[in-house]
DNA sequence: CATGAATGAGGATTCATTCAT
DNA sequence: TATGAATGAATCCTCATTCAT
């Protein structure tokens, strides 16, 4: 029966998968999980109604597999640029960099992730926690201990370092003007939270 | 003309409306604004399914009702907070003390305020600038550039400061254990955002 | 307990009643038996929202008070100018002539009958055929049985004459302009049922 | 790419969609507009609940396509009647004999549009005037003034016979027995209308 | 008698999902 | 595998009606 070869079925079957998940991004990121229509997102994709279900068994899975997809790629973006850095403060601005750039040209994508987890769902939250850990231990491990332990941070908890800077930036992520580009600077950003992390001094500020 | 005093039938009816507010928060932190159930709301707050709309004429505009409610409270109880203070290092701590107090005490309403800041509807969100403007402003002015115009924080972009602030806070108000309490202590917090505002030493941090 | 007297107290009844029957004939004549709203009526008439209930059991009840009113009104109105006259030609032109009148006068209310009369409730119709009874038996024995007896009616079926009267009046009724007018002229209708009722000439239109 | 052959398709589309048509003329013969039902509609169409709408976009949109089918059904039915006739007298005849035809074999349609006409909603009677312009025209065109050019009727405003006719056609229409028939005959009627136009005797009957 | 808060049945509409083709 | 017609649960909202005051 199969007269295409294997591979080329495969190929094709990938690419179908592939502009499903991209028209879930936007569905998702515009309406919401629960305001998402599944039809519109299969209409979008350049198919019928149905068609999503050849691929995803439900709306549920296919915002898992989106997920997967988005924390994967996003994952991998940060780590080629703070894997080559040796220095915990460089890591974490390019930490900064990477994540901000992604957001950028994957705006929908980042929406949805950071919508979700601000969101009522845990199940979908804590999907999003597992598909993002290794980036949780990027910053926790590589970037917080590591500078903690070179002596460049204070010496504070490392969960609310990591809570922090994730915070800073999932909160800077949102910050999407209408023309879809994050308007705070990366290397600033960096800056005050390296500021905060770094503080030694003092100063008038220790209440 | 009514047999009950007009004091008594007003009381009576605030009452219903805050009961109503108040299971519409539990449902909105639960659901999300969309996946939330105008019905439930009705018969958790103990009345029959369609009385909301003796209330409220439509479940947008209980989600604005709630907004409004929530801010302002919210507003009210960092003020009394805050505006004791002179000291913008001390102001900025007790915001993130109030604020936290706030959060931990109402955490139902806190999540639907979270959740909706970084939700999907639009008209929501602006909802939601627009009442908290006044909280917007006490940090933009009455913290951050006071700060600035008596040499306490290093001079950078106001709205930057702003909106970081304002990150660091919403992120640690959505960092709720099961418990409902906030795991990050707002002394550390704000010592944190502090150092990130006041730092100068341009030490081995500086990228 | 009655400090008024009997009569004032009969004469402030009858008075609301008759207000909500105004407001219900607005309310109906826009709206349609079913898409009319009791509350509205109610309010309408100056009322609080259960009022109608005092004055009328149920929707339904009101609405067949309506129709009594009206038809009582309207049979009256027609009676007085049709039976002075003694000629059937003469006292079809005067049903004409204070129908119109009537309908111009109480437009909301025509319409109510006239909407009612060709819409879907059974029951309703029958009780407006049974008040307007009156005004049937006048023209089926005082105009065409009259006119047939006298010679000055063509002899044809009763109730098939009684009917197309009846039809071109209630058709004429609800051509209604913008202003409220009636844009036919009573005459002139009279006229055209008057030779559809006396032709007796076999002219080219004897098909 | 569909396994069935468009043309299998579209006519079990085309079949299905004539069900629910036919269901909705039920309904809203029975009910009317707004108290039709319309899942009770689908359902009579022997579909599931909510089936009507993969065919029509709401139950207003349902009521549209049915007028115009009505309408369209209606206005071909008379004028294979009328348009062989030349003599205006035997066209007004053909009119009334082919409507109530038409009429008596469709009544739950033909109730529709009567109750419709003569109901509260503008924009459904404005759709209604639309999809019957051509029957409109026929009357005022086609019969009324060219029985006037040919001297045959009596010279009068051709809106006011329009309008009469029509008044006429209507009325008798919805005088439906409970067997579904139309009691008046439609030789008979037409022969009041045609006297009516005719007349121009000066007999005892002019007021 | 007037009031208006509360009730809850009912109805239009949406949409995730199924499945025959 | 793709299609899209069909399903029916779910939900927002309306409103006639009741009744305590």
């Amino acid at each position: 029966m199969a007269r295409l070869s294997k591979a080329v079925r495969d190929t094709a079957l990938a690419e179908s998968r592939e502009r499903l998940l991209k028209a879930a991004a936007n569905e998702f990121a515009g309406e919401g999980y629960v305001g998402a229509n599944i039809n519109r997102i299969s209409l979008a994709a350049g198919f019928a109604k149905g068609t999503v279900y050849n691929y995803f068994p439900s709306k549920r899975d296919l915002m898992f597999a989106l997920i997967d997809k988005v924390a994967c790629a996003h994952t991998e973006a940060v780590l080629q640029q703070v894997e080559p850095e040796q220095d915990p403060a460089r890591r974490l601005e390019g930490f900064f960099r990477a994540g901000f750039d992604f957001v950028e040209q994957h705006s929908a994508q980042a929406r949805v992730i950071v919508s979700a987890v601000y969101g009522p769902d845990a199940e979908i939250r804590e999907r999003i926690y597992k598909a993002y850990e290794r980036l949780f231990t990027l910053i926790a491990q590589d970037i917080v201990k590591a500078g903690i332990a070179r002596g460049d941070f204070q010496t504070l908890d490392t969960d609310l370092a990591t809570a922090l800077i994730m915070t800073v930036y999932l909160g800077s992520c949102s910050q999407l003007g209408p023309t879809g580009k994050i308007w705070l600077d990366p290397g600033q950003v960096a800056h005050f939270v390296l500021d905060g992390l770094c503080a030694r001094a003092l100063g008038p500020n220790k209440v």
